[in-house]
DNA sequence: TGTTGTTAGTTACTTTTGTAACTAACAAGA
DNA sequence: TCTTGTTAGTTACAAAAGTAACTAACAACA
């Protein structure tokens, strides 16, 4: 009788891609990022870096480009093309900082700290939903796992 | 006394983006998938599509593109990209198919064989290794929240 | 002051991905 | 056979991201 493999490994403890957790975790957190994308994407024509930017700026307060890239682990280049949007967008300000005329300050204007709220409370009720779905234990659970997994 | 509103902030319970689960989940799957694809990149010159795509012929035996987009929902412009790709590489052949000339059935090639195997071997050391770090417990418990958060 | 090395931020170029339109083949009737 | 509608896969075009080179400003020191 001639084994046909592949169906043979079907049943047997052939490694699975669907448990194979950078798969799942890339799954996982492409899901959770298009649901949530609708919030800034549809409202204010942002893209996810954009968000992340503003975010930093309305919960840390002025910051130049630098100190967002550091912070946020977002390539400057990638800082620099939010910022520009942001700007075109109204939502922040640049000042050449006095001190060192290579960089600036950044600060968002009143739309830009109105989006902020917004995008905040949003976040905040994505949370929630999260938990009430996992349950607060697991939910807890799950971001204290990802953020040992964070570093490596 | 004026306030300082951002620094105030820091102390009470507004809303951190270190504690976002679609931005932790971001972050940890980025991790994770920089680590592992040095195993398909360096050697074989692929990218994430194709390893994926090379995992899924290697697992299930010939399929279609169109059974590969379903099976790893993956959109068919990417597996047909991926599927060119490593033809070139020559580590995948395919034939039209007799019962629908639309479609082709994809094979592995022995190279592509064994790059399968090889990478699948890497995907468990790294799985281990991973189990290793978190503890058996925890990597079991991740997957599965991870599991019940890929849907949706 | 002039030189050397570094840094903040931008730009140019390339690679990758997403979206939509397309081709060729099929299927079910009229 | 001749529609009409659907499907597998590709291609063309646009959007986004990565990489490297660049500009302007700084810093330290001969």
């Amino acid at each position: 009788m001639i084994k046909k493999l592949a169906q043979t490994r079907e049943s047997d403890d052939i490694f699975e891609l669907s448990s194979f957790t950078p798969y799942l975790l890339n799954q996982a957190a492409e899901a959770q990022s298009d649901v949530f994308s609708r919030n800034y994407r549809d409202r204010y024509g942002m893209l996810r870096t954009e968000w992340r930017v503003l975010f930093h700026l309305g919960r840390h307060g002025d910051m130049s480009a630098k100190e967002i890239s550091e912070s946020a682990s977002i390539h400057k280049t990638k800082v620099s093309r939010a910022v520009r949007a942001l700007e075109e967008k109204r939502f922040l300000s640049r000042v050449t900082s006095p001190d060192d005329r290579r960089s600036e300050r950044l600060s968002l204007r009143p739309p830009g700290q109105e989006a902020f709220r917004h995008l905040s409370r949003a976040a905040q009720d994505y949370e929630a939903a999260l938990e009430q779905r996992l349950g607060k234990r697991d939910a807890c659970k799950l971001r204290e796992l990802l953020k040992r997994l964070d570093g490596t």
